[in-house]
DNA sequence: GATTTATATAAGCCTATGCTTATGTGACGG
DNA sequence: CCGTCACATAAGCATAGGCTTATATAAATC
């Protein structure tokens, strides 16, 4: 099941603190590296996890892998959440004014 | 960290179906391990999961412990997912539906 | 083509985690 | 009160998961 994948891959802080910084930009796994405490074997495996979960994509580029985040992973976090929108408080402004955006 | 105990919590495929059950209503733990098989010390152990990540709360009812989903939890979720709308795919067409409803 | 550079894979270790069985606790019924 | 019922907690076990070191692959550079 990917809904698992993601939510597994999602699990662990390091998984995460690397999405972020891939959702700053894309960049290579050298890169991804600088400034996160992260052995190139470990950054490597988690790469791995990220793209099977569909919430990373990468793209070589000569000997380098550009990765950046694939919108379908958080497409389906966002499918998920929706199925509970009746528990959903009453104002959540960042989603709000987001969808927003998305309307014009 | 709060968000961490979160994608723990619904890192597990149990746990996840746990949580759906409750969303179609509250009911008490017992109610809740028919028809999943799972053993009554798992699921209450379980239950201390999802109550220590948000997204679930319970309420004494006698010797029953009523639980609920806490829309905290939920929120927290939507507040991560925000963080990344930028790369939003254009159409979720089921989030788009529930934002124009938090408008009315 | 040999070497360096960027990344992936393999194998092993150690901790985290979800399960089990056993027992504790607190509320209701007789 | 005494047993039963709903649930929580404890302890132990077995697997999963993230790390390490070592090695493979594959592209650039000399």
């Amino acid at each position: 099941m990917i809904e698992n994948d993601i939510f597994k891959a999602l699990a662990d802080p390091t998984r995460r603190a690397i999405f972020e910084k891939l959702a700053a930009g894309g960049m290579n796994a050298s890169a991804l590296r600088e400034g996160i405490a992260i052995s190139q074997p470990a950054m490597s495996q988690h790469l791995s996890v990220l793209r099977g979960a569909g919430l990373v994509r990468e793209e070589r580029r000569g000997r380098f892998v550009n990765y950046e985040v694939d919108p379908e992973g958080l497409a389906l976090i966002g499918h998920w959440l929706a199925k509970y929108r009746a528990y959903w408080p009453q104002r959540i402004d960042a989603l709000k004014g987001l969808l927003k955006e998305m309307d014009q």
